[in-house]
DNA sequence: TTGTAGGCGTTATCAC
DNA sequence: GTGATAACGCCTACAA
């Protein structure tokens, strides 16, 4: 078993001292030409690199970026990841991810942890029970320290930081529109509990469309399902108790397990009732018939959100000083069609 | 902007050495209460907690593991990674996840980056150009350095080390005795090209069920899918040339393609084709019928791995002595019966 | 051209 | 009881 070598071991062998070897390394101009080609033919010989840890704490700065999400088996999430941990690389940074779970103490817990000198910033989505609670003390101190942070998706308001979402109200704004244009009347919204906030901007969308095309109101064709849960009952009757031409849902999964429902009641898709969901994921694109459905975008999100970060943590490391300008962007997102709707025009 | 507060600091403040306030903080005996008290009230007040980095200098040990897998948008990596990470943080540690998406040199780059000082430990799945390749190199250097590995699912007998795989051999092997036994005669597999061992082993279970039934083997049978491409048109000429009565499929996206296809050319599920998959994920869980589908229990491989690497490490943090005995843990994959299969006994 | 010294934040050993 | 010192591995301003 070779240990690593470090810069003493050199020294010691070359018998010069550490600094001459660290100057060599980094072919300085202030060391004669042989000591350098002594030093390096030996450091490439015993494959020396550097100890990131030292760096770091010499730097103060570990290259290091700490993503926290409420769950990674969620394609959404997954996405999202994907596209932080391709730009960071890039950029040269890795990326540590811890899970909430959803869970609030989890994700105090894991932010202390990764907030003692493990990370240079944050990026992250809210558990949904920090959105419920509304507590978001452990944000503030971790800005507060200096530490830059970047919200995504599941954001709030009370913490001033860079945020990338995209245009929920909008895009279920769209779609409703959509359906409505294609002659439907009767449209229902299968949502989460409302704390999510995503979820509670798309609903917004929802009543917006109604309201400006003068379609009642009708709460009974609004279903709230419990987040992650199964519940098929709930659902069945959802469908058995009402008519309807057209569902929206705040996501692929909800969406799936209804036209399977609607499916076994005997409607037809899209003629009978037309499905849309939230989330473009595996499961929008095999299921049958195909599920018309809102992408979120999620690597653009992640990549936008690491760029983010990235870009305030190598401007703090530069100026000292620190003009506190806190960015929100914005990602469209775009319906992708498929037999589960009409054709819109 | 309230800085991170070091012992120094506290020290100065205080009027004390720094060493004074290490021990005081440990509760070391050697202090006496009062600066004891004093101490530890002001490192309350201003929320004094040890630099990770610092820490892990001295120690020379980072309580981070590094995760490198193909692809984090695949359902079985992800579940295995919420195996890791779960285990992982019960014990303390974090994680640190690179994505070699499939690619020899983004495994060697990720690979040599974590080594330096950055992670305790590897876990890791094989790229697919790296079994192809058959070059192991990086992987032998960082075992050779004395950082523990533990390989999982995508494995080589090429590198001495902790393994954990799925019984893929026997699982593919049981689920066509099954086919069988229900009546089955002309089973076709679908199947990634055959450097990843995974589908390599899945295929042998498939032959030698067919042999010890005697029932011929028919190469025209056998399908190779690219991995992770579209090939609709393959696939759909394999269905509309060749009879079958039951398919294997090495991943459940091929089943449920596949199915769709073969759907639209008019055959009943299960009666005229039974489907098996393998990744028992939320494609099986919602197809239309719902696929029965091989459970690799990736939570599970995660779990175990995690396990077994962090024993490892804290094994070697304690004797400097190392016996190397290296492990390969199997799980037992398991059989999800649903709607696109007869009823098994 | 090379080496010394100090520091990043922490801990452990040993001296006072 | 308390503090000085050295060490983890690296970097760099300054001396020689």
């Amino acid at each position: 078993m070779k240990q690593k070598i470090t810069l003493k071991h050199i020294a010691r062998e070359l018998d010069v001292s550490i600094s001459t070897v660290s100057k060599a390394l980094k072919n300085s101009e202030e060391i004669g030409r042989d000591t350098k080609d002594k030093i390096q033919a030996f450091a490439r010989l015993y494959n020396y690199k550097p100890n990131n840890i030292a760096i770091s704490l010499k730097n103060k700065r570990t290259r290091n970026i700490g993503v926290i999400i409420p769950d990674i088996v969620h394609h959404f999430f997954t996405t999202v990841f994907r596209g932080i941990e391709q730009f960071a690389n890039t950029k040269g940074y890795n990326v540590i991810v811890c899970v909430s779970d959803e869970s609030f103490d989890k994700e105090v817990i894991n932010m202390e942890m990764l907030a003692n000198g493990s990370i240079d910033g944050f990026i992250m989505a809210l558990a949904g029970e920090t959105q419920l609670k509304k507590d978001f003390n452990h944000l503030k101190e971790v800005t507060e320290q200096g530490i830059p942070l970047v919200l995504f998706d599941r954001v709030t308001d009370e913490v001033r930081c860079d945020k990338v979402i995209i245009n929920d109200e909008a895009a279920a704004h769209q779609v409703v529109k959509k359906l409505i244009k294609a002659g439907r009347k009767r449209i229902a919204l299968v949502t989460t509990e409302d704390y999510l906030n995503v979820s509670a901007n798309r609903a917004e969308g929802y009543y917006r469309a109604l309201k400006e095309h003068n379609l009642p109101i009708d709460e009974k064709l609004v279903l709230e399902l419990p987040y992650q849960q199964e519940s098929e009952t709930l659902s069945k009757k959802f469908f058995e108790d009402n008519k309807m031409d057209a569902v929206l849902c705040v996501n692929e999964i909800f969406a799936v397990k209804c036209m399977g429902i609607a499916q076994k009641l005997g409607y037809r898709i899209p003629e009978d009732i037309a499905f849309v969901g939230f989330t473009d994921g595996i499961l929008s694109h095999f299921a049958n018939p195909g599920l018309t459905s809102v992408d979120q975008h999620g690597q653009i999100m992640g990549e936008t959100a690491a760029q983010m970060l990235i870009e305030k943590i190598e401007r703090d490391h530069e100026n000292e000083v620190e003009e506190e300008i806190f960015e929100t962007k914005i990602i469209a997102a775009t319906l992708i069609e498929r037999a589960s709707t009409p054709k819109f025009l």
